[in-house]
DNA sequence: CAGCATCCTATGCGATACTG
DNA sequence: CAGTATCGCATAGGATGCTG
């Protein structure tokens, strides 16, 4: 189907038999997938266990800005959409390695894009977001 | 400096002088970029956006679930960045269109792909979800 | 038609302290 | 080491009503 299916037209608009509004919550996959990869520390996640898997503590000091808290909690939740795999050594002290799932690497694919995009541009949107502001309109 | 710039080992983390977290905020492009077009409607109006440009109310049509004010602080945060454009036709009553710029355009080709993966990949996530909640870890 | 202003709630996220 | 449990706040976002 594509992105088209979503994009103009009546898609996801009109409905003349005047019922089901299902595009809310999860029924919506842009918004389902976006909303997950978009928080605060996914992406920053994927990057770092793209290349290859991580410690619980390897993960905490290659993103040394994020708490323990939440970087449990994003890894619980790309564990549970299946983009990352938890194994347990019952050492002892016990370790825990994540790694990417083969889902997990091929929406870094097309994500990785994006990132690159980010970084590439990063310039310009300061400066877009400069003259806007400076316009008078803040 | 491409993703990798980013990724593992001792890009983000590791500095040795002891100073600068400086990737807070607005100075990690990832993280800036990405919040932007995380928010709950960006990546819908860039699909509506993306074939070709559309007045405020057919924007509202276009994606049925938006409140009016958050259409509204959506498309002024997507002009701020750059990646729409905004102009008003001073027939009366007005009328406004919204179009991509060229660096909204240039964005939205990767993006697309990611939403194309979403739209793809759904069913799986979903299926995920369920295996991991089932599992009795919830 | 295309907004702006106000109020209110939900929750993402951070800080801190404790555990097997 | 790799977490869990509480608390607290800031803000994204929804509902409603008014305007040029």
């Amino acid at each position: 189907m594509t992105a088209a299916a979503h994009s103009q037209s009546a898609s996801f608009s009109a409905n003349n038999d005047g019922e089901r509004s299902d595009w809310d919550a999860g029924n919506c996959p842009v918004r389902d997938v976006m909303n997950q990869i978009s928080g605060k520390w996914s992406t920053l996640l994927f990057e770092a266990l793209a290349a290859k898997p991580h410690r619980f503590g390897e993960l905490r000091r290659m993103v040394p800005d994020i708490s323990q808290r939440m970087l449990t909690q994003t890894l619980r939740d790309l564990q549970r959409d299946g983009y990352i795999e938890r194994t347990v050594f019952p050492t002892k002290p016990p370790s825990v390695e994540y790694r990417m799932t083969p889902l997990g690497s091929s929406l870094f694919e097309p994500l990785s894009k994006v990132l690159e995009w980010a970084a590439a541009n990063h310039a310009s949107i300061k400066d877009a977001r400069k003259v806007y502001d400076e316009s008078g309109l803040a």
